[in-house]
DNA sequence: CTGAAAGCGCTTACAG
DNA sequence: CTGAAAGCGCTTACAG
């Protein structure tokens, strides 16, 4: 048809005919039938996001970085989430998710459910993945990216050091292996200035989780400067330390991790490693384009690398 | 084929052959194209929320909610970002999401955004409106949903004037309308209480903003009571009392909106409204489906009626 | 510059 | 119970 071609900006339509078909298609209201379009073409203008919980930080500016860089390159993002990291959940979220015409999916793999899912991505379908940690020397079939979340943590480990402390004590998030690259980070830093390494306590995303691990912590002297996995569980970990009546920072230093919007209005404001998620997501785009049509060189990352931003939680260590 | 009668689980083919093809379909790895599936069908199984700021608490959770119910009934959820209240970009994202053969589409209509998406659905297309406010005066060609803001906002504020409060200050989010539901009912319960009604103070929807506009109230010793149009804003309120050494609640109360999980961990911790924007998100989808197959009445309503949830930061007007 | 033909991968009646 | 035919609304060569 013809239409088709005044829709498609195509070249070799007169420009009488052309205004004529777009005068139609305007008084009928016609919108042509993305999924024709699709069907015919061969090729989905869809990409999907597989995640757990869009409600945390982290994944939700990824998200927005994703949908960003997507509309810039015409795709719609579906999303899909991974309510669970039951093999079952996972399988059917593949299922439900991954149909071979779709446009590629970004799966963030920096939990269990998102590693498994990523695993069970069907061959054939182009994947990039948000990992935690970019481990070179798994070589795999898809690209990843990564923020350096080792180096930020190993950032903020040293500067802790630094101001005094005899060590650093870690809370952690879940992580999608036995050993998160923040911990990894922690922990050499740790042992590189030859400071005690304690045991990471474990955690989850939120506050109360972050609350409930510091209790232990709080109550003894002997901790002065604890390491957040996340800046929802520095707040957490900042009530803990003011039930316990340990003030923040002269009796124990607090460190975050991402810099949410909220951090630099907590009590007092919080010193964090800011993370760029959103950057992040951008790269997962641009990389998935890649994938899709390579030739060309790998696109260049453009997410920014973490940062230490100094705030009001952390200060020199108490003397005794 | 014989084949799309075993996907589809239709009857009427024999148990032989049933198995004989999910054998081949497993060694082949053979997965349908859900685009061919939709073009045939004639009808799409995606729904696609439009929103600005996914980010935002609110919106994700409510994101979270329709992702929940849309999983239940089969449909994957594309997400719209709505960027700019700007014609020509509102323009833009229409064009952009709504084709003819979509599912239907989710408004976010808390903001001007929003409110101008709504109103440039082309014809034919299943919508249904988040609203600020269900307003039965105003008959709309589609269904709409909404929590109870106005009747939030006056419970929050009676609950503060009873505590013997002169009145209430009101530290409002951005509104789609002139005057918001959560406004109205602030200034509502004002009247009702005989109480005098100062002018709203504008914010956005962060702790900054919330920061900024309660500098000037923190310097007035006449405010001892401010209603926050949500929990980001009373985080900065509290950020600019405590810099402003009035003690929250013994000098000024504070109350939020949406009860996020860190306002349990605020200091002090937070009094707020609950929210349920999960639940409306369900009752998005559950409204949605009812448009593309009305008969049958329509669905009830599951989301939580909004409740003040009291925690610290609201207690006696100082006594001068 | 414009139109008729075939095909994208399914599904939905309709025959066997 | 199983298969051949037509069609969903586009696009992509191919003719005029």
């Amino acid at each position: 048809m013809t239409v088709s071609r005044v829709i498609n900006d195509s070249p070799g339509v007169s420009d009488a005919t052309r205004r004529h078909v777009l005068g139609i298609i305007e008084e009928m209201n016609f919108r042509p039938s993305r999924v024709a379009r699709e069907l015919s073409r061969g090729r989905s203008t869809s990409v999907t996001v597989m995640t757990s919980d869009t409600t945390l930080y982290g994944r939700a500016a990824l998200l927005q970085g994703v949908e960003e860089a997507a509309r810039a390159a015409g795709l719609q993002v579906v999303i899909g989430m991974l309510d669970s990291p039951r093999p079952a959940a996972v399988k059917a979220a593949i299922d439900r998710l991954c149909d071979p015409t779709s446009g590629g999916v970004i799966v963030i793999a920096w939990d269990v459910a998102g590693v498994r899912a990523l695993r069970a991505i069907p061959p054939g379908i182009p994947v990039v993945a948000a990992l935690e940690i970019n481990d070179t020397r798994d070589s795999r079939e898809y690209p990843t990216t990564a923020l350096d979340d080792r180096a930020a943590a190993a950032t903020a480990t040293g500067y802790l050091l630094e101001l005094g402390h005899r060590t650093v004590h870690h809370i952690a998030v879940p992580s999608s292996t036995r050993s998160s690259a923040r911990v990894q980070g922690w922990r050499s830093a740790l042992r590189a200035a030859g400071a005690p390494v304690p045991e990471a306590v474990a955690a989850g995303w939120t506050p109360r989780s972050g609350y409930e691990a510091a209790r232990q912590l709080a109550a003894d002297r002997e901790v002065t400067a604890v390491l957040c996995g996340n800046d929802d569980i520095a707040l957490g970990v900042l009530h803990a330390m003011r039930e316990a009546g340990r003030a923040v920072p002269d009796s124990v230093s607090v460190v975050g991790f991402d810099d949410i919007p909220a951090a630099a209005f907590f009590a007092p404001p919080l010193t964090t490693v800011r993370l760029d998620f959103a950057g992040l997501g951008r790269d997962c785009v641009a990389l998935l384009q890649h994938v899709r049509d390579p030739g060309g060189a790998a696109p260049d990352p453009v997410a920014a690398p973490p940062r230490l931003v100094v705030r009001d939680t952390t200060g020199p260590a108490p003397r005794h």
